[in-house]
DNA sequence: CTTCATATTATGTCTAGACATAATGACGCA
DNA sequence: TGCGTCATTATGTCTAGACATAATATGAAG
């Protein structure tokens, strides 16, 4: 085994086992290094990924302490809708209800900019309805792409890659219009997701997307460091 | 600047501006390494931070790429309750309704477990509505807790530290139950949280948060990589 | 033309040593 | 007692070189 991955497990296992509380401080560098017989940079890697992962806290002079707050955080992949259709096995199907471009008017959004609203399909029964923006002035592309035949998320996903962002999950009573639109009941809960994403400088878009709360659930996982932090 | 730092950031805004798309090569570390005046462990703990936030891929012999499904992937964290509504300067408070400890039947659960159901104020309102399993046979001390004094995710909290888990998050009507304990209306949407929390072997705890649609979102931020993991 | 062995190449990991940096703690002075 | 200074110390980063490893590309044999 790697001497750097050994340090780096047996530490991490010190650490959740309990062995080794909140606070508790990690040997130094130099005693690591001459406890396993190796080079000092070897310890230091391992203890950088341990760092890296929220496992332990580094501080100069100080030492290496293992980390206090274990604030869950949990990562929630957000695939792009097509796919997460079809990886149910189910037919997926895009349909635009309103396609407009916007250059006047103010809804704190940047003009001039896209509007557009339809509704996703999984197995010919509606599954979420959209209502998103997308700044001309960012994705000046997007003016020629077709919304009718595709769904935004999934042009977008494709053309601009590497984006932030920042998403507000709530739950809702649908209004009627969106009731009927999802083909269900008026009081029917809904998930709600509000994503905004931006790309050094500007927004890209903003999008709110409305689930029908009895075909679809959110699923977030939350885990000790270590393994990478973007499970492909 | 470090160099590392200077390579990493000058790739990754490469990649994020989108004159490398994905499927990209990368140069090889040699190259860089002779690009940038430094020794070739320089230019390898860059791309190594790279890899490791997701943004680029590495195989051996061919070289390093631009990686290629930018799956979003965001960041969500699940604070402690009491926490979060001390956070928004509202009173906390926490009221148990049952605490039973069940040694037979099946519920999928562990035996011995506790069982416990209470709710969640803030500011003297019904929040939450939560409904919890405990394995006595992995936290063999939460017999001893006081439950009505202390809401049982923040005891775990304090004591059973680097676990893993997973979320499902959903939107749901309330039983009429729910809804007098949580003072809404019948159809009020609530957002519905389950929670399995393991830690090496067992499961530790299952939870089931019932949130007023009207007075909790959730947030969640995704990012191309870069700062670490776990933003404290 | 296919198949298998081999050479090449880029990354993966490690070493031993160097200097930088930041924070602690001790010492001395007012 | 209180405060500023300075040496100490542990981490942070880098270098130049070495060997390991895996996968591609090449070439030889069938």
């Amino acid at each position: 085994m790697n001497p750097a991955r050994r340090i780096r497990d047996e530490i991490a296992a010190s650490i959740q086992s309990g062995a080794w509380r909140p606070g508790h401080r990690i040997p130094t560098e130099q005693e690591l290094a001459a406890r396993y017989g190796c080079a000092r940079g070897t310890v230091s890697k391992a203890l950088s990924e341990l760092a890296a992962s929220g496992l332990i806290e580094r501080r100069r002079k100080a030492g290496s302490f293992v980390a206090h707050p274990p604030v869950h955080s949990a990562v929630m992949t957000v695939p792009d809708l097509a796919e997460l259709i079809a990886a149910r096995g189910e037919a997926y199907r895009w349909q635009a209800l309103a396609i407009e471009r916007l250059t006047g008017g103010d809804d704190g959004f940047a003009r001039p900019a896209l509007a557009i609203e339809g509704v996703h399909f999984a197995a010919d029964e509606p599954f979420a309805f959209e209502q998103r923006r997308i700044a001309l002035g960012e994705v000046a592309d997007a003016a020629d792409a077709d919304f009718e035949a595709q769904a935004p998320g999934t042009w977008l996903l494709a053309h601009i890659p590497w984006t932030e962002g920042r998403h507000v999950i709530r739950a809702v009573t649908p209004t009627r219009k969106e009731a009927r639109l999802l083909g269900i009941g008026p009081s029917t809960a809904c998930l709600e997701l509000d994503r905004t994403t931006w790309r050094a400088g500007g927004v890209v878009t903003h999008v709110r997307q409305l689930f029908r709360g009895d075909r679809f659930d959110l699923v977030a996982e939350f885990r000790s460091g270590l393994e990478s932090a973007r499970p492909s």
